[in-house]
DNA sequence: TGCGCAAGCTGGTATATACCATATAGTGTG
DNA sequence: CACACTATATGGTATATACCAGCTTGCGCA
């Protein structure tokens, strides 16, 4: 494709009218977001090169690249390092209300989502484990760290922490699984009750590597307490989305008074 | 300040280790978020101009822009056109599973919430009405949005739709409150139960310019659907947030069988 | 005193260029 | 056939430069 072409398809060739007094950079976008939106670019298909697009659009190579680098931050592509830049596939939902495993219910509803376990541990609890499980300073925590994958591609990277106390050998079974499961099927430790955050921050240089995020790219950290009938938190979990994967869901019901 | 205290500042001289093999823009983009951090940089503070920050760290200015563009992309500053960058406010907190009003409970921790009526009209339901208010096509709706501030801080963009039929006259009243106290108080009209969704999105043109966004940045978009008593819903709401500008929280709790 | 204009500052866009490190594919050799 | 090397392409970093448009400030004039 050439200029002439891009020009044609960003004056509504394609059906697609753009402003023309948009800035260059932002006439590329636009023009890739249409491409993505109409099914000419689908899930992981790869966008052409920085050098490329700057020479089919007649323009620098630095303006292709906050073309894609713009792409990148609002979530419609991906990049891999020195290998190319490829479309964002769609987003999975997730029903934080519903307490029963992400893992299972996501499975069952066709996902093809892998898990690998990227560290796993036994350590002491630190000032936030001791006020969100409501330990002892210095009590025994088994943490462990997985990512997971949604048809090979990276969605998130999760930290679980559970009392060691009451899940003794937790870290002998195998964790490729739903811990929630586990905790239930080995433990009797049954989910009753969850405080849930959400929130879009920035990524870790953990993060950033496990996901293969940009550089300085945001996203969202889920933070999840679990309790028991009683009220007795037994598992705490920290997840980080890429940003444009996931819609999360919830269930909202006012509580009425003992008057009602 | 000069790249001689930069680099002391970089190599722990506050106290701040920072690796040295990082890129230079990085460099910057860490030594800002240790300045926020430690409280040297307050909410609202001004940096240094782009040039004036390539001066003192012997950068050219699209290396500081870039770092200026990362401390954007995470949250960490904002940037008004030409007139400067300054640090991010601190987070407000939303409980979603509170299903009375966000303004009136915020209010009433203290948060300094200013309404601004953007755009107040009566219009017919489109597709997306249609399912989410359980309305025949066509039937008309009250679209009003509105532009939500802190402190004089833009936070979010609010856009919400009610079933014009239930809610005569609605726009009559004055719209710079909590509109949950309007329909309960008005119409009789209070909130059982809702469907909230979360998702972390591209801002459209119209959010960018109302909560003075860089192009092209990401930021939260709940919505919210609200239900009475029979699970009729009323109330179609779509906010769209700065990323950085809110904490999400809610309460999730296993529902029983009726075997239990 | 108050108004208006100009200068200087700011961020935003855009180009051209250079070099680096690595992923990938193609080539050649044992 | 398997392995090692090499050429090429890719994204990532960095510089120097130029111009634009609009916000702020301060100066000078009425």
């Amino acid at each position: 494709m050439d200029a002439a072409i891009l020009e044609h398809s960003l004056k509504g060739g394609d059906g697609h009218q753009v402003p023309i007094d948009l800035p260059r950079f932002q006439q590329v976008v636009q023009y890739f977001k249409s491409q993505i939106a109409n099914g000419s670019l689908t899930e992981h298909a790869p966008l052409p090169s920085e050098r490329r697009i700057a020479e089919d659009y007649d323009i620098s190579r630095m303006t292709a690249r906050r073309a894609l680098d713009a792409l990148e931050a609002e979530g419609f592509v991906y990049s891999e390092d020195r290998r190319g830049r490829f479309v964002t596939p769609k987003r999975v939902s997730y029903d934080v209300s519903n307490m029963v495993s992400f893992v299972a219910e996501a499975n069952s509803r066709g996902l093809a989502l892998e898990i690998e376990v990227v560290r796993a541990m036994k350590s002491q609890a630190d000032a936030i484990l001791v006020e969100k499980l409501g330990l002892e300073p210095g009590a025994e925590v088994y943490a462990y760290t997985r990512l997971f994958r949604n048809n090979g591609h990276a969605i998130f990277v999760e930290t679980e922490y559970v009392n060691a106390q009451r899940c003794p050998g937790f870290l002998e079974h195998d964790l490729h699984q739903s811990t929630t499961r586990l905790l239930e099927a080995r433990y009797d430790l049954s989910a009753s009750t969850g405080d849930i955050a959400i929130l879009m921050r920035a990524a870790t240089a953990e993060e950033t590597s496990l996901l293969s995020l940009a550089r300085n790219s945001a996203g969202i950290e889920l933070t999840q307490i679990i309790r028991d009938a009683s009220g007795r938190a037994f598992c705490f979990g920290r997840q980080f989305w890429r940003g444009e994967a996931a819609r999360f869901s919830a269930r909202a019901i006012v509580e009425r008074s003992v008057n009602d």
